[in-house]
DNA sequence: GAGCACTGC
């Protein structure tokens, strides 16, 4: 920002904004600099409101500091009004015209999530007084709602690290601001990374980075001691209760705990958190049975909410009903009780809970490099965790947390969750890394960098994919693969579709496989919902009979009835068919031709089995006879057919898309291969010579079988020559 | 014969 470019700046919001001037102001016959229209009634009030926020306080001290620094980092809070004003305060601030004029740029703010992008965009396009998708926007997967004229946009962390592969120094922006980067998603961190270097590169380029209160002091390390500043957030205090002995059912003393609350104390609502649906489905039914059998007590009515992801938006809409009124004039007050997985510690914010009851556990992502599989497990949650979750009691009055653990348990639980990249396979992120040019994965500046272990895997996998070479450096394959928003195995089995003659019916296996599952199996209809599925059941695999249901989808897609005849998911289908149509509009840009082979050949389903199989290679199990158990080939790992599996009989050899630890380790989403076709699509994989040694595994001496055949065969044809 | 924390492109 040169002087030059100060001069030329006609009218600054910030002046206009400025207490002194629109104080004298009491019409809205002042002009919007940013679309030239008068302000609106509302805009004033807005306004005045805004002020008020604690982050207001310090604009000019974050103005100073965003001009002085190229790096920023600003901690704030539940309530500061970070997300929202700051943003708006770095445009007043900034010049988004080139000197030149030739160029316009942008201020763009990240968020872990959709939702957040969306809603917070729509805000601050009404505080700024503009439409939403002109001069203020949003960009999610699906979504762009923004144009030319857009000079703030909101987007996912996932979305600008797509928007880099095209625009490696991200040069449609000013501004970048990194929000809610204490949450360490997967993409912030690479993000992270990458501006590092992006900033070296281009010193116009300014970066903000907001954040919770959390490790302020790592941030700044990692950023060489970019200034921080801290804003206060707005919460009311909670008083936190431990138990004095360890609970042994944390879902009995969480049920207990509700009942005793509702007896007990005054006025408000309670949110209890649990590990998944099933969990929370339970609780749902055993405390509105408790408070059934109450008999004679006079006990207030309550009102009993699952919460979690999967339940479809008009359910989770629950949340925000108030509570049931007291059934008798003066009886006692009414309660809501919301029983919500995670989604409620970050997501989902909900006004009026009073009393939060936290049993101290979590789903958590884990990666486990040494057998390449990522589970979801049962885990204690983190001290901030902890934190976040009784800051939920007091968002609109002082509150309570119960925690059923001891204050010594607390005490031991790790400082922070552990970064989304210490817990994922990094295939995916490796892939996107190298078509951002990074060159030096292992050197790579990560915040927290992964396990040699997990790194080593996920260039090995990419190498055995075809998308890497043996120096590591990205191939022809490696750069197509990339453009797909797509696990690695399944980007390389819809590039290589068209040589297999089926891209059509790959591109509709690769959507269905992109969304929540699609069968729906209620607790009452249970053997019906199985019937319905057995009917799109193709005996070959699993995958085949997702084709199936979204063929069957495509011809009934107008009739309602439909899938509640048939038991699936409306939403999960729909959103299979965008998916779809994202990926097609990709494969053409890409010049990979869309092509099918006759349905009546007898060939259909085993070119589309073939075209999987080379994309899914390293995910072979093989059943041992002599044992009665599945074997992951490589890995040697025993595993079961998940029992949603569709297949009539215990194929010699399967492909899987997904290994699920639970109470055992299944292979879910399998399909039926032959051996032969292994060793025709990945014989560098199947290389028996570099193969780790496991004397019991009969798929090794299968596949040795098969390969010494192979080479009599060719002996024999050339003598016979 | 079992389950799907949460995100995201």
């Amino acid at each position: 920002m040169g002087t030059e470019c100060k001069r030329k700046r006609k009218v600054s919001l910030f002046d206009v904004v400025d207490e002194r001037v629109t104080a004298k102001v009491k019409t809205s016959t002042i002009i919007n600099p940013w679309n030239g229209r008068p302000y609106s009634q509302g805009f004033h009030e807005i306004l005045e409101k805004r002020k008020t926020l604690p982050v207001w306080h310090q604009k000019h001290e974050f103005l100073k500091a965003l001009k002085e620094n190229q790096t920023l980092i600003l901690v704030g809070d539940t309530g500061s009004g970070k997300t929202t004003q700051i943003p708006q305060f770095v445009l007043e601030a900034v010049e988004l015209e080139s000197c030149d004029r030739t160029k316009k740029y942008m201020v763009g703010c990240t968020q872990p999530r959709r939702m957040a992008a969306m809603s917070v965009s729509r805000r601050v396009a009404e505080e700024m007084d503009v439409a939403i998708g002109e001069e203020v926007g949003y960009s999610i997967r699906f979504e762009d709602v923004s144009s030319t004229k857009t000079v703030l946009k909101y987007l996912t962390d996932g979305m600008l690290l797509r928007e880099a592969m095209t625009d490696p120094l991200l040069e449609r922006y000013k501004v970048i601001i990194l929000d809610e980067a204490h949450e360490r998603t997967l993409a912030t961190d690479v993000l992270f990374g990458l501006l590092k270097e992006v900033l070296k590169n281009r010193s116009d380029l300014k970066l903000v980075v907001m954040s919770a209160t959390l490790e302020a002091e790592k941030f700044q390390g990692y950023f060489s001691g970019a200034p921080l500043m801290e804003v206060p957030g707005r919460l009311h205090p909670v008083d936190i209760f431990y138990t004095q002995e360890p609970e042994r059912d944390y879902l009995e003393a969480a049920i207990r705990t509700v009942v005793q609350i509702h007896l007990s104390e005054p006025p408000g609502d309670i949110l209890v958190f649990l590990t998944g649906e099933e969990e929370i489905e339970d609780a749902c039914r055993k405390i509105t049975k408790e408070f059934g059998n109450m008999g004679d007590r006079p006990v207030g009515p309550v009102k009993v909410i699952p919460l979690y992801s999967t339940l479809p938006p008009a359910m989770q809409q629950k949340i925000f009903e108030p509570a049931p009124p007291p059934v008798t004039e003066g009886g006692p007050p009414g309660r809501k009780i919301v029983i919500s997985t995670n989604i409620a510690e970050t997501s989902l914010t909900i006004d009026g809970i009073v009393y939060v009851i936290d049993p101290g556990f979590a789903k958590q992502k884990l990666y486990n490099p040494r057998v390449r599989v990522e589970s979801l497990l049962v885990s204690p949650i983190s001290k901030a965790s902890a934190n976040q979750r009784s800051g939920r009691a007091g968002r609109t009055q002082p509150g309570k947390c119960f925690r059923l653990y001891t204050e010594t348990s607390y005490n031991d639980l790790e400082p922070q969750t552990r970064p989304e990249i210490e817990r994922s396979n990094l295939t995916n992120t490796f892939l996107t890394l190298k078509k951002l040019g990074i060159d030096d994965l292992v050197h790579f500046d990560f915040m927290d960098p992964p396990a040699p272990e997990t790194l080593m895997r996920a260039l090995e996998e990419l190498n055995y994919l075809g998308a890497l070479d043996d120096e590591g450096n990205l191939t022809k394959l490696g750069e197509i693969m990339s453009e797909f928003p797509l696990d690695p195995q399944m980007a390389k089995m819809l590039v290589v579709s068209p040589e297999f003659n089926c891209s059509n019916e790959i591109l509709s296996v690769s959507a269905m496989l992109s969304v929540p599952n699609c069968f729906v199996r209620p607790r009452e209809a249970q053997k019906a919902a199985d019937e319905a599925k057995a009917r799109f059941g193709h005996i070959d695999g699993d995958h085949l009979t997702l084709l199936n249901v979204y063929h069957a989808y495509k011809q009934n897609n107008e009739d309602p009835s439909w899938y509640y005849d048939n038991f699936v998911n409306h939403r999960a289908l729909k959103s299979a068919d965008n998916v779809r149509q994202q990926l097609a509009r990709i494969m053409a840009r890409l010049n990979l031709k869309l092509v099918s082979t006759d349905f009546n050949s007898r060939d259909y389903y085993i070119n589309i089995r073939k075209a999987m199989l080379a994309g899914y290679f390293m995910q072979v199990a093989h059943w041992e006879r002599t044992k009665g158990h599945y074997l992951t080939v490589k890995d040697n790992q025993v595993v079961h057919l998940h029992p949603s599996n569709c297949l009539d009989h215990k194929p010699e050899w399967v492909f899987y898309n997904e290994f699920v630890l639970t109470t055992r380790k299944f292979i879910r989403t399998v399909t039926c291969i032959r051996s032969e076709w292994i060793v025709d699509i990945a014989p560098h994989y199947y290389d028996l010579e570099n193969f780790p040694s496991c004397e019991d595994s009969e798929a090794i001496r299968v596949l040795k079988k098969l390969y010494r055949k192979r080479e009599k065969d060719k002996v024999e044809s050339k003598s016979r020559r």
